[in-house]
DNA sequence: CGGCATAGTGTCCGGAACACACCCGGGTCA
DNA sequence: TGACCCGGGTGTGTTCCGGACACTATGCCG
């Protein structure tokens, strides 16, 4: 990609750059998934996958970018988080970073590295290795809005496969809200809502009584909530 | 403030601003803080106050150092909003804006202008003249996360006076949230929080019976907080 | 065929939301 | 000066919703 050596402004700009926070639901487990650095600053730390932002595209478009060179990830929702420009953030000088968290269903992104030469892995969001510049308050951000959120507005239903268990659901939740919920209350409130499609199925490969899968409606959803409807838990 | 005439990095670098919306609360209405560009583009245009970021400050810092020298205003409550950074939405060139949002009681800014030689004004938010850049659309996510905010956080305070009656800050929630409140209910709920500390004040100068005033009390907040106590409403 | 592991289900109670109607206090104006 | 007008301020009954709570059903496995 030839071009001009050097670009020249009349005042002095930061750098800007995307980072992702990619949440994915593991049995039992909230994962967030980092990459290894391979240069300094910070190199052979982990971190999260990000780079920085071209000219001719937007901020969107460049967390998308590098989701899927670092990772091979094109997640269905993915929204910006939260801007951090503290000077002094990356030792290289003044970098201002857009941050942005991602849902993906895990089971679509098992096989992770081997993407860009680069080391690419899922980590418990409870017990990650040591992050590089001011990434752990990324991540703590990010939580805190998952959290935030997901009692909200059904996006929980991206970290599961299309098809699930109310009991996959219901763990979704006690993992990312970190308490435990009431099976009966649980099962009534959600079915209330009218946005989950019983299937005709039940799972597979259980040794003991297999569970019914459900789908979650977006198409009623849309209609649902343009008629003033809110969800909520 | 001599210096360098120009600053050259390897790769091209967008320009990164901050932009503020600011919220007042007149009687009756919703309040913006707009300002009136002096220089192109636009020029002549009203837009929300802001600037360039510096190389040595915070975002916040910036966004503050500008409603400071733009408008004379210091507000309470600020903060992050959205990040805009389109391609185009600058003539310019590729600019990014962090965009901020603060609450502020119109009773301290009263007399707006005159602080830069600039035209500065309030405005109802739902009848703003036409605006700069992509501001309208900032102005429109700004109304939305206040929306959705001051149901939750105990927010709405920081646009009234020190002092404020009952009937006040049911029409500060009216405004915001676009609907009718029940009177009752909204007294029952908000005194029980026990967050409002009643004076022996009564308002003054009303040609009907003159009600009790309050005050918000920060600091039992900030207790209740620490507690696991959610303001809800 | 018995045991075990998870699926699946209904009821009751207390507090919150809501709708409804009346008295109070003070200023205004005839 | 007294009648009235304007919002301020309060009580109650009804309904609705969320939370607590425990047992039966089903299917696989040994």
């Amino acid at each position: 990609m030839p071009g001009p050596v050097s670009y020249t402004y009349e005042y002095p700009r930061p750098a800007l750059t995307v980072d992702c926070v990619v949440f994915g639901l593991d049995d039992e487990d909230l994962k967030v998934l980092l990459i290894r650095r391979g240069v300094e600053p910070f190199a052979g730390r982990w971190a999260l996958p990000g780079g920085f932002v071209r000219m001719e595209e937007s901020l969107d478009d460049a967390a998308r970018r590098e989701l899927d060179e670092e990772a091979g990830i094109r997640p269905n929702h993915l929204e910006q988080l939260y801007t951090f420009g503290t000077p002094g953030r990356d030792p290289r000088g003044r970098v201002v970073t857009v941050a942005y968290f991602a849902l993906v269903k895990l089971s679509d992104h098992v096989p992770h590295a081997a993407t860009d030469a680069r080391d690419a892995a899922w980590f418990s969001v409870w017990d990650t290795p040591k992050l590089a510049f001011d990434h752990v308050d990324v991540l703590g951000t990010a939580l805190q809005r998952l959290k935030g959120k997901v009692r909200y507005q059904p996006i929980g239903f991206e970290l599961l496969p299309p098809k699930f268990t109310l009991t996959q659901l219901q763990r979704l939740y006690e993992v990312i809200l970190e308490r435990e919920l009431d099976k009966r209350n649980f099962r009534k409130k959600i079915l209330a809502m009218d946005l989950l499609e019983e299937l005709d199925e039940v799972e597979q490969d259980v040794s003991h009584r297999a569970a019914r899968l459900y789908r979650f409606d977006h198409k009623k959803y849309k209609q649902l909530e343009k008629a003033g409807f809110n969800f909520e838990l």
